[in-house]
DNA sequence: CGAAGCCGTTCGTCAAGGCGAACACATGGA
DNA sequence: TCCATGTGTTCGCCTTGACGAACGGCTTCG
């Protein structure tokens, strides 16, 4: 399957129009105050809020800068709830080792965007990870204990509360240095 | 200022070229073959590889399913590099209360997007939070002491480990139960 | 060697996007 | 009441994106 979201038929026209009218609202302009500052006709603007019509990247540009929205956020869809994951539960993602356990707290749609990790550790052999897809990015807040994090070849010590990001399309460790090590690992895809 | 990140002058049309032979190149596929799939012509693809033109977000879009790329991968540029902020330092946020403390990890474009927090509490009374943007989301995975979090009306008990996310655009809380108690927060803008 | 098979580019045509003007519809003063 | 000003919609015109065919360049096979 491709993409996942809200791609199984064609492009978010629909989306896009409720988008900009929603975002436009929010910012309590009228169309034609938009179409003026983003320099688009407002006959274009208003063909594009009711959907009809498909607009080119320029124009879609020009309002996502007016507008002051991160463009992605005009195709893509809405909201989501709560959600609890006691300590312990959660799927826990089983790892080679027994001295590593991440267990998965939070993804946006199934592969894509964002997941957030509880990872717990214990001294030994480091968790080498193999790059993942390209534009993925890491951060990693340490709980408790104290590990190495980071690039594969140029780690960083971390002590509790201690926080580093990284590129995670390069090789990349997790290496516990105390007992029962604790981090929060938030996996940025783009 | 709008849009922040790379929307210095117009629409990251170079960027899109540049991401689509990229991409296309990494699925080791040819131009002829993944115009086919997507259902446009080639010499479309190929003016648009080769930085002419302004596609329509349909055509964008069958390239993003066809390429399996999350569509704003397309637009957006590249990477970012490593980050370091060690325990105290960084922006702490000074909060109304002594017993709060909130520090900014990482925020992607200023406000826009996802910010990672540290949060240090004392018991006391709670930190009411306003509801924010709408469509803001907050996770919170609580690393040392207890606190109660989410929903004003209908907070959750969390222990070391556990996880909660919660609407952020609707009044929520953060109440520290013991001494030192350490979470992490990741705000998470639409 | 050609001929056949890819690759990616360029060219002429046509439909569709974007434009400005004219439009219908609500307010609110004079 | 009538005009003025604001909203968002609809209407031709014209520019431009998307298309298919033809092209030059490069391998591979007969």
């Amino acid at each position: 399957m491709a993409h996942d979201e809200s791609s199984p038929g064609g492009p978010p026209l629909a989306v896009i129009a409720a988008s900009l009218q929603r975002e436009r609202r929010r910012a309590g302009l009228s169309l034609a105050e938009v179409a003026r500052r983003a320099g688009i006709a407002k006959s274009t603007l208003s063909q594009l809020e009711s959907g009809t019509g498909n607009p080119s990247v320029e124009t879609l540009w020009a309002l996502s800068v007016t507008l002051d929205v991160p463009f992605a956020q005009l195709v893509e869809p809405p909201r989501p709830r709560v959600q609890v994951i006691r300590a312990g539960e959660g799927p826990a993602f089983a790892a080679e080792r027994a001295d590593y356990v991440a267990t998965l707290l939070a993804s946006s749609p199934p592969h894509t965007r964002r997941d957030i990790y509880l990872v717990s550790a214990q001294p030994g052999t480091a968790r080498e990870s193999d790059p993942h897809m390209p534009g993925v990015v890491e951060h990693v807040v340490l709980s408790t204990g104290r590990a190495l994090v980071g690039i594969a070849e140029d780690p960083v010590e971390l002590a509790p509360g201690d926080y580093v990001a990284y590129p995670g399309d390069i090789a990349h460790v997790f290496r516990a240095l105390e007992p029962d090590t604790l981090a929060v690992l938030v996996q940025e895809h783009r």
